[in-house]
DNA sequence: GCCAACGTTGGC
DNA sequence: GCCAACGTTGGC
């Protein structure tokens, strides 16, 4: 399984309407740029992913699983676009925010950092460790600890 | 609201 | 294929 980090900015689509969809999860469209939908093709179903809200809160609020495989955009006629689906599995119990990522040496390197601008974006193994720890959130069960 | 960073577009 | 202009993202 790999790991993954998607922003979204809450007043567009937040932590609370993504939860509000529950299991059946919802399509991540509005993607428009070409990294970012390279990294949604390479998901798989189960894949994990931080859910963080930019530009307001900036913090990691959530974790999400990829529910469906990446498909083309709904929004859009454009069929360069396409996107996965996400469905909320917990919340982060202490949102982690990019002030404590850019605090954090073992974190320097997460793209949250690196990559500003990148709007989905990889997570090694060792970040979502780290990153789960310091949420407050068991990284396989995901139970507050 | 500003502006730096950076991705995209389009003229040549 | 270069690069200037432009648009968007997102932290501050």
């Amino acid at each position: 399984m790999r790991y993954w980090l998607f922003k979204s900015e809450p007043f567009k689509w937040s932590w609370d309407h993504q939860k509000a969809k529950g299991d059946a999860g919802e399509e991540w469209d509005g993607i428009r740029n070409y990294q970012a939908r390279n990294f949604m093709r390479e998901m798989k179903i189960g894949d994990r992913a931080f859910f963080y809200h930019s530009n307001e809160g900036l913090e990691i609020v959530g974790v999400v699983e990829v529910s469906a495989l990446s498909a083309p955009d709904s929004t859009t006629d454009d069929e360069r676009w396409d996107c996965v689906h996400v469905r909320a599995l917990a919340d982060v119990p202490k949102p982690v925010t990019l002030k404590d990522v850019k605090a954090t040496v073992s974190l320097s390197d997460m793209s949250l950092v690196t990559s500003m601008r990148l709007s989905v974006q990889p997570v090694k193994d060792k970040e979502w460790a780290i990153v789960c720890e310091m949420g407050g959130i068991d990284p396989v069960t995901l139970k507050p600890v």
